[in-house]
DNA sequence: GTCTATAGGATGATAGAC
DNA sequence: GTCTATCATCCTATAGAC
């Protein structure tokens, strides 16, 4: 009976998280309903069917809340592109996966999309730790990048600023036009979608290695 | 005496019309300060000198400032991709003038930009007529998609759906990771804006025409 | 942990005098 | 056209009972 009331139990540990996920589910609902920048917690609240009092035994504050999202955005970018890196080749492949991959994830999470890639909520700012996976996700991505230079699949050039930069430039630039032009379509249905496949050989071409496309055109020059 | 206070002056008129310019200026400052979302009539009438129901005198509501702001800023884009396109020959360098103004009136534009090319403001939706200019810059790229085709710099593929969304993603991309990643900084000091040139590079050598560095590869391959 | 009650503000929009 | 006054909400956050 000391420790009762003082220290929590494993199983309400689990319960108090996975009353944060559900709060968070329903979060997303009204976001998804009403905007990003519109986030309501009274809303929130009859959604997860509390009181909106309540839902501050889980979380401190309504910033509190868009940080929740904004860690489980990230870490489910990071967990996407780790499977689609998992299931290819190293190299040129995976950064092909890496890049549709991210664009599906965008597509399919669209409310997490604008808060993970936009400046879309005034006040926000993320904390460290929701932004830490993030530098996780650029790390996979340089190594895939000195992976395909090393693997002779790119010139040495893409493993770069300028080769990361157009990498995701070229990888945001579809995503966003997808759901900018093309809302509430799906990723298989998308008409911009398609764009992926053209971008990839786009940037394939341009960071050809040695001896190929751009090599070839210099020696036959005139 | 008969009409003095039923039609107004054409010097009435202007007044008016001015007032709304002045309105729109002191909304977009506090929209660069407290982010787009989060526009606020009573701050606008104060810094334009009025008190907060005065404003309605110029705009029927919230949502028609915001609209007065997405024309403004639709007929800005229209009218700098006009001078750029004035200024180059026809064709490639049009596009190439054309992709960099967008990504220089963006970054020196920024809630604009966002207002524009983004749905981050919840209950908004642009009227036509506050829509109609984007319709001319469209029609703008795709003649000089044409123009760079017929005149032998791009290959006929360059000139469809596919080519002209690979060219707005590339562009969108590139201004948006300026935006997002290196906000506040200028178009001359952004980290991201010098790839610009690469991503044109890489979209003219992508579209090269016939004869060119793709066909050279296929020729030469083993 | 959940509730009721409420503090404490902010905001968009309208009515009507001047 | 501009003002004062005010309506009508809506929302975050806290206090304290159970």
């Amino acid at each position: 009976m000391a420790s009762s009331n003082q220290v929590p139990t494993d199983r309400q540990r689990r319960r108090h998280l996975q009353s944060r996920e559900e709060i968070l589910d329903a979060a997303l609902d009204v976001m998804d309903d009403a905007g990003v920048a519109a986030l309501n917690l009274t809303e929130v609240a009859r959604r997860v069917g509390l009181r909106q009092p309540s839902l501050y035994q889980y979380f401190d504050s309504k910033t509190a809340v868009y940080d929740g999202l904004f860690e489980r955005g990230m870490r489910g970018h990071l967990a996407v592109l780790r499977d689609a890196a998992a299931g290819v080749a190293p190299g040129l492949a995976t950064l092909r996966a890496m890049m549709i991959a991210t664009v599906r994830y965008s597509v399919e999470h669209p409310v997490l999309s604008h808060l993970l890639f936009t400046r879309s909520v005034p006040g926000f700012n993320p904390s460290e730790q929701a932004y830490r996976p993030s530098l996780e996700v650029v790390a996979l991505t340089r190594a895939a990048l000195s992976t395909a230079v090393a693997r002779g699949e790119l010139c040495a050039s893409a493993d770069s600023e300028q080769g990361l930069g157009l990498l995701i430039a070229l990888t945001g630039g579809v995503a966003s036009q997808q759901l900018v032009n093309d809302p509430g379509t799906g990723f298989d249905q998308g008409r911009y979608v398609p764009l992926i496949e053209p971008a990839l050989d786009m940037y394939a071409l341009y960071f050809a290695p040695q001896g190929g496309v751009r090599e070839l055109a210099r020696r036959t020059a005139p």
